[in-house]
DNA sequence: TATTGTTATACTCTATAACTATA
DNA sequence: TATAGTTATAGAGTATAACAATA
């Protein structure tokens, strides 16, 4: 049984990495307007939680909050996001896609999506219901508290 | 059947990241004398290509040659690498491990799998199982032609 | 001339520290 | 005092350009 922990996680660390590797080159190629990982990660972050705080992002990203604030910097100047102050603490930001935000978002993920609909397009039917609920295996395991809403915050 | 393949795409794309930047942010907590990952990727294929030159390493990672160079420089500086003259060109460089080289990329890779046993030792038998096949069924799509694969053996 | 590698230089990304504004 | 965010500055990592040595 120890075993078959060993030889799943070893197989986990062979194959994610190139996997990753592949995804990150073939967002690269297609980046218009030269939208970085992380950048695009923080469209991702702000669209399911729109109304984000900076703090909020930046903890989810695994960013230090003046990195985040920079590469905001960048997507607020490129017309990608807005950043208003919240109302209810006027410390705080208020993040939003704009439409061009959620466009870019979009036309990222479908480009990249598409090319893995190509690579993945040769496996049976039973091949792709083991990788599909693998994923899912696996979200459960590394994705914990992604839901953080912006709605439920405030709780100190 | 198109939408099986769209969703498992989707899966990929939402899972595969997520993973990879828990791997990734294991794999840096424990490092101990900052080896980035660009270096851990050169030492593995070093180690699989023994006596490799700048220029196939460089292809390999996909670094260009200067920075190649410098991350090499590192390596050499720390004494993890040993780097010597092609005898047959005199041109190339031969990359070689040293032992404390072989030994500090056996713990960066020994600890990152432990923690990945440790992430999915909650897990029944089947699901192990249905992650393992979907890693091997990703490795032999994404998984082409780099030999970097042998890297990470199975011990233990 | 072409190839292998190094040096010089610059840019991007991210970090830490110090600061402002608000709570 | 504590928290949210910004500005200033520095370091790591990688790129392009120009160069030296060898083929």
């Amino acid at each position: 049984m120890s075993k078959i922990i060993e030889d799943t996680a070893r197989q986990v660390l062979e194959t994610v990495p190139a996997v990753m590797r592949t995804i990150r080159a073939e967002f690269r190629s297609q980046r218009s307007r030269d939208l970085s990982v992380a950048q695009f990660r923080a469209l991702a972050y702000i669209k399911n939680n729109d109304g984000a705080s900076l703090s909020s992002l930046a903890a989810h990203i695994g960013l230090t909050l003046p990195s985040m604030s920079k590469l905001i910097d960048g997507l607020v100047g490129r017309g990608l996001v807005t950043r208003s102050s919240d109302r209810e603490d006027r410390r705080k930001i208020c993040l939003q896609l704009t439409d061009t935000g959620k466009n870019e978002l979009e036309a990222a993920y479908d480009h990249t999506q598409a090319f893995l609909v190509d690579k993945i397009s040769s496996l049976a039917k039973e091949d792709l219901d083991t990788v599909s609920r693998s994923m899912q295996i696996l979200k459960s395991l590394f994705i914990a508290d992604h839901s953080e809403k912006s709605t439920l915050k405030t709780k100190k």
